[in-house]
DNA sequence: GTGGTCTAGACCACG
DNA sequence: GTGGTCTAGACCACC
């Protein structure tokens, strides 16, 4: 499983984890039933601290991404038992396009940056 | 000005209110040279404190986006002084949509609702 | 007398007001004995409030760079008469220098920038 | 971490800690990627409110000088990411010789403390 | 009137 | 342990 941390990203490092982790999952690569590599692991791999993965692995288990179980390690759910309220979802693109708007960037360069995007997340992907 | 507050958001409050500003901003319903409301105000419309929203308008200055000057208020600049990094405004985008497609929501539905988005952000914008 | 505001800075504007009075008897074009122009023309001149000047003129007074008397104007004073510390005046040119070098900018550019704006100020000063 | 604050000095307390720190970080008394002292700790030693400190740290990763985490403390960074326009680094010299041209400071003193402060703040610095 | 600064103290989030 | 956010309230500075 390829994370990377970039020491520069304003998020806390347990949550470049966690959007890393659904990332991979969003695109395929982590399909349902994969067992991740155990808190420890990836900790050693990243050089971080054991709890702040531990906390990446809980935040994804209260997501209902994964399920965590003790001694058997944390397994990928299927994607359709996660519960979001629509507007969880929708505040953060509309923040996010608001950057774009007011940094001057015309719609249509925006609109192809969004459809870029949604390919590489689409690509391995059945649904 | 029509500011509010959610209290379930996980973002911090004042962060709130810098996403909600500058979103009217981008909307083009706070128009360059428009006088903001005082913090004392929008600190007693909003039942923060006055701090909070100080700290949001001092962050919004900081970002070139508004002029704020002690005993005379805070106006709204024009954007173009702004200067961002493809990767800073790329990265929340990335995410946001992450969240769309971890949510189930197809492809095509995802780009109806950035064009939705999009459309709010661009109606009454003259540039 | 020529004095600009610009709305740029960051300093209140009856600091701009005080520094370039200060610059202009600096350079000697407001030799000893010259007669101010009244706070209500400089007022009027620059488009700005009467108090606002007034606070700048009072402020020159207590340096004891002017001599304001009560319907006679204010007078430049001889620059003997002005009481300084060291201290006072040594932490805004370490401040300004120290700023200079964290822009990266090497020692001889800075020392010539220095000189450069000190034949400025002395351009038609006697002492 | 040798701080001090001057009470009679008219430039907030934060903002004195944040030109003390860039004098330190300027002269090389704090290399790249030293780790300052927490907040908490610089606010008891100096007798101030710990905001006070947390508001002088933040400016200071504002301007790219600081690397504040959550958790770990402030690091020191390379001074190569500053960006600043000439006019804003030299209208505060100016004012600084200014005060020095009136206090009847004649020129060659002036260049000769000039002197003295950049041999100060170039000591110990590599580049 | 406006915004700016500071305090004292609380509680939360990150590692 | 670290920094981040917020409150309540005070006092100062600018226009």
């Amino acid at each position: 499983m390829y994370i990377k941390l970039t020491p520069d990203d304003p998020r806390p490092q347990y949550q470049q984890v966690i959007d890393e982790i659904k990332a991979l999952i969003a695109r395929g690569d982590l399909p349902e039933g994969t067992i991740l590599p155990s808190v420890r692991q990836v900790a050693a791999d990243l050089g971080v601290n054991l709890n702040t993965i531990a906390a990446a692995y809980r935040a994804l288990q209260d997501e209902g991404l994964l399920d965590v179980r003790h001694g058997r390690g944390a397994v990928v759910r299927s994607r359709t038992t996660a519960t979001h309220n629509e507007g969880q979802l929708r505040t953060p693109l509309r923040t996010a396009l608001t950057q774009l708007v007011l940094a001057g960037m015309p719609r249509a360069e925006i609109m192809r940056l969004v459809s870029d995007e949604l390919a590489g997340l689409f690509k391995r992907v059945k649904s």
